[in-house]
DNA sequence: TAACGCGGTAAAATCGTTTCGATGAGGCCG
DNA sequence: CGGCCTCATCGAAACGATTTTACCGCGTTA
């Protein structure tokens, strides 16, 4: 309702006096200070956002495109960019690209319109937005990654190893004896599911057998899929093992086949990704491959603070984070 | 980078007619605009947001503030309200309060000076937030509560009814044969989980037993404390079942249940509220008062809509949805 | 005594749009 | 041929802040 202006008539000053009282109150003299802060008061008044961005050139938001906000563990990357905001001062808003690269490349329109503060984003495919990043990037607003595949350099980067995480996952169910292993993930387009999976092959030995069940998403749907198919085998034939290439392919995986009589680990063990809290608190408590869930936003947030407030003195940098074997019920010993 | 100055001078035209052009194609020749659209892509163009919002008054963009993200409840809402929002051209900013009051009053702080399209929220208590969101309103925001507790109508809101879910899970309980049965939720200043324990007393008759099992939050983890007090009683004075306030607070139930080697349903039936996917997914697919999620956030969006465009034609009114049961293993007969 | 510095404030420029009134060029009609 | 209407475009005035420059009065210093 009320303006600068208003508050600026008000206190008997200068708008541009106000001003220096809302940004710079030292200095102002006490007296006029005060003046024009129970002028500000009186009237409600409140800044308007629009005019101050305007002028800055950029807002003071951070524009998160998350890649699927119904997984829980993007839920909680989020909560560490939202802690790292907050204490710069700054808001996050976040979009959701739910996988579709059409929809991703509207919202990173929206952003450019909108001038955020910069833009942290999981891609839907790095390479096909590679440009409109770089139009981001060249207009000023700095781009974070959640995503490893641009080791190459063209930017800043926040990941985990998946390629290590499944080596983890190998090297433990191995451990756990176990010699036929099946991985439960797609579309192998995703670089995480693909590293996770090379990841696994890699430690494997020769005399192993290695089944994939290929998915179209990571959801706890096409999880119950995978386990009907893996009940459906002969026992013979049947995985001892699954490696899911997220934790919700393994809580499908781990209901489907308890509703099928199997029994999880001494039939099937399990092992799932990411360790979200519905993991720990599955009627049989999984296995998984940690990722620094909350670490991993706050650093991305971080980062790009860093790259906005000094960007000439800044270095792109890679992050890669060391995920963790969290060890649970389901990958227990048997015997 | 460049500015619609630099189009115009390209163009060969005047600011007004790029506005134009961009805003209002069929006022300008199609030569002219021709020329003007060249000169756009050629300089890689993009409008300013900060400068229409300022220019407008107001932004184009949705702000919403959840309770709790991590509930996958709210994500299918926020999936609801963006359907709404896309097809009208907006965006919709999300913020999480955690259920933290103070968090909420900064957030509603920021949206007061960002000047929003509108704001959906889920108030910590609307009791509290009602002069701030009033200061929104009178600056011509509107704003519209997921929340029924304002139904005296001091504005527009969308909710479903609580009591009537209580109402039905009791029924059905009792339908099933159980006359002990247990509450778990809380705390009851949340108005949902007191209306669902409401409704749920209602239908009792004297002589059935009712146990309450009070928690300080609705999450996983505080049910599996709900589950474990549940185990720990003898078996002749255990509730035969249990009516969760909401999912998490179900899964949590059972799964500490199965951890204690009981059975569900044939030693204690489980009866959930939201009917989030992973309720269906669970180990024993979860009965569930089930509420019409996506529907929630879609007509609170439209609620919006309806209010920012005819602001003096606009009626606010209160949409209360129905609540249905969804019967699945987890309530089934057992005898 | 003149020059200088400084604290405090005002005034004006600026950010990039949108919108509105003015202007001018044609075409049509009387 | 003059007046009038339409179409296309222009120029300027907002929108509401921030920032820079200018100014003024007064004390300090050479």
């Amino acid at each position: 309702m009320s303006s600068i202006k208003e508050v600026a008539r008000l206190a008997g000053v200068s708008v541009g006096t106000v001003s220096n009282v809302l940004n710079r109150p030292e200095l102002v003299a006490p007296e006029t200070r005060l003046r024009v802060q129970t002028a500000v008061t009186q009237l409600g008044y409140v800044r308007n956002g629009s005019a101050r961005h305007l002028r800055a050139g950029r807002s003071r938001t951070i524009g998160v495109v998350a890649l699927d906000l119904s997984n829980p563990f993007v839920i909680d990357v989020l909560r560490g960019v939202e802690s790292a905001a907050e204490t710069a001062d700054l808001n996050v808003m976040v979009v959701n690209s739910s996988k579709d690269a059409a929809r991703e490349a509207r919202l990173l329109e929206m952003f450019e319109e909108e001038r955020p503060f910069g833009v942290l984003i999981t891609p839907v495919n790095a390479e096909g937005q590679e440009q409109r990043l770089g139009r981001l990037v060249s207009r000023g607003i700095p781009v974070v990654l959640f995503d490893s595949s641009s080791r190459h350099g063209r930017g800043c980067a926040v990941a985990s190893d998946d390629v290590l995480g499944g080596r983890l996952a190998g090297l433990h169910l191995r451990e756990r004896g176990h010699r036929r292993i099946a991985f439960a993930g797609g579309p192998f387009t995703v670089r995480q599911v693909e590293e996770r999976h090379r990841g696994l092959a890699g430690v494997l030995s020769p005399a192993d057998e290695l089944t994939v069940i290929p998915l179209p998403d990571l959801t706890v749907g096409t999880g119950r899929t995978a386990g009907r198919e893996i009940a459906a085998r002969p026992p013979g034939d049947r995985p001892t093992a699954v490696f899911c290439a997220n934790d919700l392919v393994a809580l499908g995986v781990l209901q489907q086949l308890t509703q099928y009589g199997l029994r999880v680990p001494d039939d099937v063990a399990i092992l799932g990704y990411d360790d979200i809290d519905f993991a720990a608190a599955a009627a049989v408590p999984l296995s998984s491959i940690r990722q620094p869930r909350e670490q991993l936003g706050h650093t991305g947030a971080l980062m790009l603070l860093e790259e906005a407030n000094h960007p000439d003195f800044h270095e792109h940098r890679q992050v890669i984070f060391q995920p963790d074997l969290i060890e649970r019920a389901s990958t227990a010993f048997t015997r």
